[in-house]
DNA sequence: GGCAATGTCTACCAATTGGTAGAGAATTTT
DNA sequence: AAAATTCTCTACCAATTGGTAGACATTGCC
């Protein structure tokens, strides 16, 4: 069956594409010739450019979501959770950019399917919010909202991933002693910003 | 001299624009239908497309720059002239959502124009770096790379601000009452990051 | 071997893209 | 008033876009 690995072939080329250079800027020749396929196979497989683009975001959804449960099967908790965590995104944002530009790719707002992502990722953020209440309840965490906190949280990690790229804008070529360095300024940060202000007391 | 104004309509509405839609999505004729003429008038006045877009870029770095002008020449120190930043940039945000819309499809490495922006903004981010400089000598913030920190800053203010987008994406109508509140969330974030440990000796 | 399903291809197509050439107003300069 | 400049337009164009129709090959099944 060599044709469902054409498929998964189609899918991986289509998410960098995508991630890289955007829906639009993505046309299904370049892609078909990236591939060495003719585009009409992609449209075999696909049966239009928006449909492709869905799966795409769909099996990155998937992706992400591994990543998060992988992160989280280790039973921490408090600042040492959200470590695991953010040392996941950030090895995918080292070795898979792609993902993280298709993420942010598809929260603009015009995006064909803005709100497609939205119930994608839904389950990961319910999740997401229901730990950090947990942690803020046991007085593992800084006391406040945890939706806000949330929001904070993930804008500061993809937006620090991100700006990988806007170092490089600006002119530095980011070398994997300044990504590791980043990556610890950005913990120092949200310890920061995270540390309870009175130690939780030690478990009974 | 009406062409002048035409120019101006132009660069305004393309802004809009390239900011909501990005660059390749952005059809001259659909921005001409846009401001009710010709696509051959904007080629008048732009010769290309890219270099409508640069020009928009080069205007939106301009009013980013008296933004942040405006806002640091209050004489403010330490958490508080950050915080007047902060306000700054979420005012722009509401107001004219496009212009950061256009900073993250410009600081998109394959965005055509992804050095020049390097240029523009450089002036500003070598500003703010000296000023927290400043601040972490004098201890009013908390010392660390000032350099990882503004992008610390700048990711988590941008991504933050974005994140409206987002919250729309995952259904949410962000109201005037939920800014106020992320705002005022993710002021809470910064000091908690950037207070000193121990507080500045009142200064003599 | 015949046959049906699966997969990739060639050949087109209508619509849209950024861009050129140059006509025709309107305004300013002389 | 004539001439020159400035500005917006109509008329095209070659290239690229996503997509359709259907031929041709390959494979597994009986």
């Amino acid at each position: 069956m060599a044709g469902s690995d054409t498929r998964r072939r189609i899918l991986d080329t289509a998410l960098a594409a995508f991630g890289r250079d955007g829906y639009a800027a993505t046309s299904l020749d370049a892609l078909a010739a990236e591939l060495g396929v003719r585009k009409q196979t992609i449209l075999y497989w696909f049966p239009s450019k928006l449909d492709l683009f869905e799966a795409v975001v769909d099996d990155a959804a998937e992706g992400l979501a591994d990543a998060f449960d992988e992160a989280a099967t280790g039973g921490l908790t408090g600042l040492d959770q959200v470590q695991a965590i953010v040392d996941r995104v950030f090895r995918l944002a080292v070795h898979r950019p792609e993902v993280l530009g298709l993420v942010r790719e598809v929260t603009r707002p015009e995006s064909p399917t803005a709100s497609r992502l939205g119930a994608r990722i839904r389950p990961l953020y319910d999740r997401a919010r229901d730990f950090l209440m947990r942690e803020m309840e046991a007085g593992r965490l800084r006391r406040s909202d945890p939706a806000m906190l949330l929001l904070s949280l993930y804008s500061a990690v993809v937006g620090m991933v991100t700006e990988l790229e806007v170092q490089r804008a600006v002119g530095f070529e980011p070398t994997l002693r300044s990504t590791v360095l980043r990556r610890r300024e950005l913990m120092r940060f949200l310890r920061a910003a995270l540390a309870p202000e009175n130690p939780a007391p030690a478990a009974p």
